[in-house]
DNA sequence: CTGTTAGCGCTTTCAA
DNA sequence: TTGAAAGCGCTAACAG
């Protein structure tokens, strides 16, 4: 029953194509193609022919070819906050690579910067770039104007993929990005276990409070604070803007108001402007701080960051490629590899 | 200067294909490809023209259609060791799913299992799968005997790499999995963190003396705690050969010889062996362990074991594909992308 | 040293 | 409802 084209090659297995699933079923190449791909116009005992040879021959189609011949090629846009944030810059470096080596099929990928922060800005952003793309990707803001922007293009037929930061109330595609409440959790986790039973005085250093993600944070780290560090309780939440020297500023202020804490969760960016501020005033609390950046490295080996809660940037950007293409060409996605998982690094597991 | 193939979809970009190259070159499609795949038999004043091309028109060669223009097509053997052990099973699923997935190329991966903490088995399996097969995967034991094995392997020019546990002395192609050392230091980290300051014992299990991963994490672990909490010591190495029921009984032996510790890291499999010899005596330390399986999971949740390290078996599998394939086709890898990552679980940051 | 030609496995007109 | 044929972008003989 085996058919071997090759005859030469024995040990190679014999993998079917089309051709062999036609032949076998007795109806020519395109017919074959409409029955695999569930196109209309087959008489429904063909289908069945054509099925029971696919079961036989045990043939799975050939993806590359299959982008090959389908041609397609895609426009696509990348919103990301403008801004000193390290951690935006790496993303969109690895946007830019993932959409190159998209490989199946062509992807062509602007990268736009918008104001961060700014609902406005981004909103009308979004709604700018549906004019000119087939699928948008932008790190949200869960705001009613940004939710209403995603709602309307997609309303559309557009895709939107929220990357990073979620704005769960609109009809984005898909969130790829980590669980920030359990992101919280962990912080709360390491904290609490790091600083040991005498520590009663936590800070939280957010970006700003109109931030899904780091709200998302905070929830989860006061959440697991209550629940397993009782004794702990959140002295003061600072604003710091995602910026060392706002973030300085903030810290003093608060420093000078209420003292020394026991131990600090900076659930954005800028902690090398918290930990100046610390250092100013002689103080050693624990701090836990989020993302793997030139700025944060050498917090981390120095002992001044203890621990560090970490994203992929890379398997970000690949994972909101491959939702994108996906929702573009009508694909499958497998949940499991686009889940982005929440990494804890400690001097002992940086990479490199 | 831009050539619109296709007049009527304004907005898509100009991709140029390797014709468009040959043609600006003016030379045949045949030339252009032997340049641009830096093949033999071109003269320097042609090459010189058609790289000019590649430049000015921004030339990438399409991944897919190369491959299916190549049809080549491979017979790989990964070998993985026999037994209980939840992860390698998940591991051998997970190497299934990556060959099928491969997309481009074809490759076709058959799995054999072999007598673990066997090195003269394992040498021979490896001998023998060189017969059938192109390349070969493995799950390495460090002795010379498997040293030479692979390295009689390679002199045929079958590429071996070796997945999760390395046979770092031999001529492997690549070594696919984490840095062990740094997962000792990581979980030294922990240990030395969650147990405080009042801790001086600790124990450390291991699957065998012969497994060249948990030795490293033995040693890093070692080596951490030396210079970070002198104040513990190891006071005991257990053998539990990866098996709950033999981890049991020598866990109770040495409990029973010389009493309860301050902390435990596991560094092989068998968890829930060592936690049912804890439970027995009424202990509680702080619990180090590895890889996040069926036997592990609930352990984490509940309470018994505090933090698991671990390693994505998904993603190794994958890399260890990707880079298998790469040594048969001559391509390149990034570094980066096959970088395993070490990671920190805790019951606040488990998937799902 | 260079060009021509026939595919790879699949999709897509267009005609029957 | 079905089939024939052209072609995606690239590679691999085989000629010249």
């Amino acid at each position: 029953m085996v058919d071997h084209s090759h005859p030469f090659v024995p040990t190679l297995p014999f993998v079917p194509t089309l051709r062999d699933v036609a032949r076998h079923a007795e109806v020519s190449l395109a017919t074959a193609d409409r029955v695999v791909n569930r196109r209309p116009g087959v008489r429904a005992s063909t289908i069945e022919r054509v099925e029971e040879a696919v079961r036989v021959l045990g043939f799975e189609r050939h993806a590359g070819a299959a982008a090959l011949a389908r041609r397609e090629s895609f426009r696509a846009v990348a919103l990301l906050p403008r801004g000193t944030n390290p951690f935006i810059a790496r993303l969109a470096d690895e946007l830019h690579l993932a959409a190159r080596l998209q490989g199946l099929r062509r992807l062509d990928l602007s990268i736009l910067r918008t104001d961060s922060f700014e609902p406005t800005r981004l909103a009308e952003a979004i709604r700018s770039a549906a004019g000119q793309a087939q699928g948008i990707i932008a790190i949200g803001l869960d705001d009613p104007l940004v939710t209403a922007a995603i709602d309307a293009v997609a309303e559309t037929g557009i895709p939107v993929v929220s990357l990073v930061s979620d704005v769960p109330a609109s009809r984005r595609r898909h969130y790829v990005g980590i669980d920030n409440r359990a992101a919280g959790r962990v912080a709360a986790s390491l904290v609490g276990r790091f600083a040991g039973r005498g520590a009663t005085r936590a800070f939280v250093l957010l970006g700003s409070h109109a931030l899904r993600d780091h709200l998302d944070r905070l929830d989860g780290f006061r959440d697991a604070l209550g629940r397993r560090f009782p004794a702990l309780e959140i002295a003061a939440i600072v604003e710091g803007h995602d910026d060392a020297a706002r973030t300085e500023t903030a810290m003093r202020e608060v420093l000078s108001g209420i003292g020394m804490p026991d131990a600090v969760y900076s659930a954005g960016a800028g902690a090398s402007g918290l930990v100046a501020a610390l250092r100013e005033r002689g103080g050693s609390p624990v701090v836990v701080a989020h993302e793997l950046t030139d700025e944060t490295h050498p917090l981390l080996v120095s002992g001044a960051i203890d621990a560090l809660i970490v994203q992929d940037p890379g398997h970000e950007a690949r994972s909101a490629v491959r939702v994108l293409m996906a929702a573009l060409t009508g694909g499958a996605i497998s949940e499991d590899q686009e889940r982005i998982r929440i990494e804890i690094l400690l001097p002992d597991n940086l990479p490199k």
